[in-house]
DNA sequence: CGCCAACTTGATGGCTGTCAAGTCAGGTGG
DNA sequence: CCACCTGACTTGACAGCCATCAAGTTGGCG
């Protein structure tokens, strides 16, 4: 292990070739509704991939932020830390979702990043977007709708976190990750989560027993079948009657 | 009240012309970092103020989304919520702050924005903001920052909501409040809250009782002086103490 | 002066955290 | 191939924080 590297790179950095254009998540993901000739201008620019391996690190709180990431394949969670060691999980992220905007505030991260499968993400160097979006107004404006989301989106987590009990919480959990493996193509009724039982409570703040017990109590209500991490959400109607259901 | 007012037009509504370049409050808002030629090309873009009187909606959810405003005096509260009634505060807004970025998203506001005292905002159309951000590099890296500064801050919202105690939320939000209120210039020790205990309650997931509680227990332990809305602040290291308490 | 919303304070209960023990699945090494 | 080990998970018992319900107080405003 004497080789010098560069600081900030990952051992399993590893750089690809890559085009939007031939990317199938590109309905998805940052290119949306950009022209042909357009698309084309963004593959200059997002020009390299990396691959992550399970368990590492994107970006680490307090790095210098210099580009934002989409995902190509794989799975990540974002997380902050309290001093004292208390962990919140702000999200979980699957491809073709933007990572980094958290960066673009202060120029350093200010949440970790890291993949809970081996993944590949494509860089897109920051000042370089803001180059491209001054002359492309589509991509200017799908950007603003992209951070928008974001906004939104922790919104929605605010309210979960601030007025929902657990079963509500958990409800509106996996019926979100249902509809968000839909869009990506792949069954909204059967899936694997990809986080542990304690980073799914630390996204809902939620101890890891009462998410465990959450699970049992929608089994034995025949709303899921639960196999460790195999999902298969059998009664969406149940679990949607779970989410808003006061006491 | 036989008068026919045009739709989402506030009774309060009431416009006059302002101008960033004179505004004292460009160093925190959205003008930041520009020239004074580039802050001029602002001035006709943020042409029209609204008085919004307490009580008013400045917008409300499913609105549709055309401007963000910027306060340019007052105090608002964002809320979302749930078809049961529940509501979750997501956010109080002082002088200088920008209203409105979930808007963008689905170009239909999300959240209901409330001013909690008389108020005056300035009206930036959306799509003459990216226009002009498309020109000034400046404009348009700041415009990035603030919205990335609101996810970071959301980021911290779930934290607090997530992981912590009664006591250290309300902690947390007096010193978040009293740093604020410096940065405008106001005294750090000594401010009126704006809003009910039962909106504090909300926007840190407690009920207003508990609010209340915690208010008394900070006044018993010698940290703060309340009395109804208007709070001292007497020790700030007693607070930030209990913003870390762990049990 | 009286009313009402906002607030405070007390008593009680329940949801979820905490602690503990046991189960399960997957990976490793003999 | 199997025993073992470890991390992840499940389940039970109990406790504590905060919600709930209730009554009383305060301050502002017509």
């Amino acid at each position: 292990m004497a080789r010098i590297l560069p600081l900030n790179q990952d051992i399993t950095l590893s750089v690809i070739k890559t085009a939007c254009s031939g990317c199938n998540l590109r309905e998805l993901c940052l290119p949306y509704g950009l022209s042909l000739e357009e698309l084309e201008r963004l593959d200059d620019l997002v020009s390299t991939r990396r691959r992550i391996k399970r368990g590492d690190h994107l970006y680490r709180v307090s790095e210098p932020f210099d580009a934002i990431y989409a995902i190509r394949s794989g799975f990540f969670k974002t997380d902050v830390l309290l001093e004292d060691g208390r962990e919140q999980v702000t999200g979980f992220q699957m491809a073709g979702e933007l990572l980094g905007l958290d960066g673009i505030s202060t120029e350093y991260h200010t949440c970790n990043a890291i993949a809970l499968e081996d993944s590949e993400v494509c860089s897109i160097p920051f000042n370089r977007l803001e180059q491209l979006s001054r002359e492309i107004h589509t991509l200017q404006h799908h950007f603003h709708k992209v951070m928008s989301r974001e906004i939104v989106r922790d919104h929605g987590v605010m309210m979960l976190l601030g007025t929902m009990r657990a079963e509500e919480r958990l409800a509106t959990f996996l019926l979100n990750l249902s509809q968000r493996f839909t869009a990506r193509g792949f069954s909204h009724a059967e899936f694997n989560l990809r986080m542990t039982r304690e980073e799914i409570g630390s996204y809902l703040g939620l101890k890891l027993e009462t998410v465990s017990r959450a699970f049992s109590r929608f089994h034995d209500e025949g709303y899921i079948a639960v196999q460790q991490k195999h999902i298969r959400i059998l009664d969406v109607d149940g679990l949607k009657a779970m989410m808003s259901h006061r006491v």
